[in-house]
DNA sequence: GTCTATACAATGATAGAC
DNA sequence: GTCTATCATTGTATAGAC
């Protein structure tokens, strides 16, 4: 029998979202997150770095999932591929059981800059991961880059269209077809004659 | 005569660059900073919302440029022309004069991730307001996304660039230049066929 | 209108006990 | 792994000085 309840930092997660949804993410301290998860001020910062990462500890794996991701395609594969393997790994990291989480984060989030501001990071991160790796692989950080920025487009916009209208479908799927629909509204708008 | 010595904020700014540079962000205080640029620690917070916008000061208006850089682009204009003008607005907001600080905040900012993550929602701010405006001016938010992030690539390579090996030229050159080089590497990238 | 003095809540780090 | 306790610093709020 365990000495403590497990799964501390899962509860830190469910006390910080309910206190942030209720109170407001400033208007809540970290010593009340930790209490109503039945813990100290002290152990809240034993697992988290800082008070923002309680919520966004879901993505702590995501940037060496990207690297893994570009780095698990096949030898003969061409850029755009090696992309999707990319994608489908970052994919493969949520269940739906995350849905109602990232629906509940997200709207947390859009109350507070501070929330914002470790978000955007997290995205840059990822993009850096896929962007670096990519370049490894094309031996160009040029196109490498602008891979990177519209697969993890791609993979944002899909992972918000999963946590709402396309809740039914495989994540993976979802983000891929959004990136072939970002590549096909970019060829439009560079190719205006084929309207 | 003025009853305080003019410029506070870029007092503010070369004290920062000294004292990060000497002592590191982390290990030095805000009351540092503020004691040598001659005023007291209130007065910095008064100037500046937090110890990392003493650096950032510089990108402040780059987000309301960037929207008036793509609303002043001709009406009949095409999705690449307007975000061409949007690069040229941000590109007019840098005087030779920021190459030496540009390079000394680059250093700095390399040193800490709270810098860093500063620096990539900046970066994201500026995407977004692209985004935003262009994709009111398209009437689609998928073109309009991917054109914004390879803009703003263009723009902070370019501004990379125009800080180190080519200092000499106009940013604005550069940066139309390297979103070239990024288009022209994404076809490549896209259509391996052409090699 | 800009600067300063002071007090304050909260963060995040640290050291040591169970 | 958790807890108590303490500490410097951040960032805010409020007051007043030049």
């Amino acid at each position: 029998m365990a000495r403590w309840e497990p799964d501390a930092r899962g509860r830190l997660l469910q006390a910080a979202l309910d206190l942030f949804a209720d109170q407001g993410y400033e208007a809540t301290t970290a010593a009340e997150i930790a209490a109503r998860a039945g813990l100290t001020r002290t152990t809240l910062f034993r697992h988290f770095a800082d008070k923002r990462e309680v919520l966004f500890q879901g993505q702590s794996t995501l940037v060496s999932t990207a690297t893994a991701g570009v780095r698990s395609a096949p030898a003969d594969a061409s850029a755009l591929e090696v992309l999707r393997c990319a994608l489908r790994a970052l994919a493969d990291e949520h269940v739906p059981a995350q849905q109602e989480i990232g629906r509940r984060i997200d709207a947390i989030v859009a109350t507070s800059p501070e929330l914002q501001e470790r978000a955007a990071a997290k995205r840059a991160s990822i993009a850096a991961a896929v962007a670096d790796a990519l370049a490894l692989r094309l031996g160009d950080p040029r196109p490498a880059g602008v891979l990177a920025d519209l697969g993890v487009r791609a993979y944002y916009d899909g992972f918000a269209a999963w946590t709402g209208p396309r809740a039914g479908e495989p994540l993976a799927a979802v983000v891929l077809e959004e990136l072939a629909a970002l590549l096909a509204a970019l060829s439009a708008a560079l190719d205006p004659a084929d309207a």
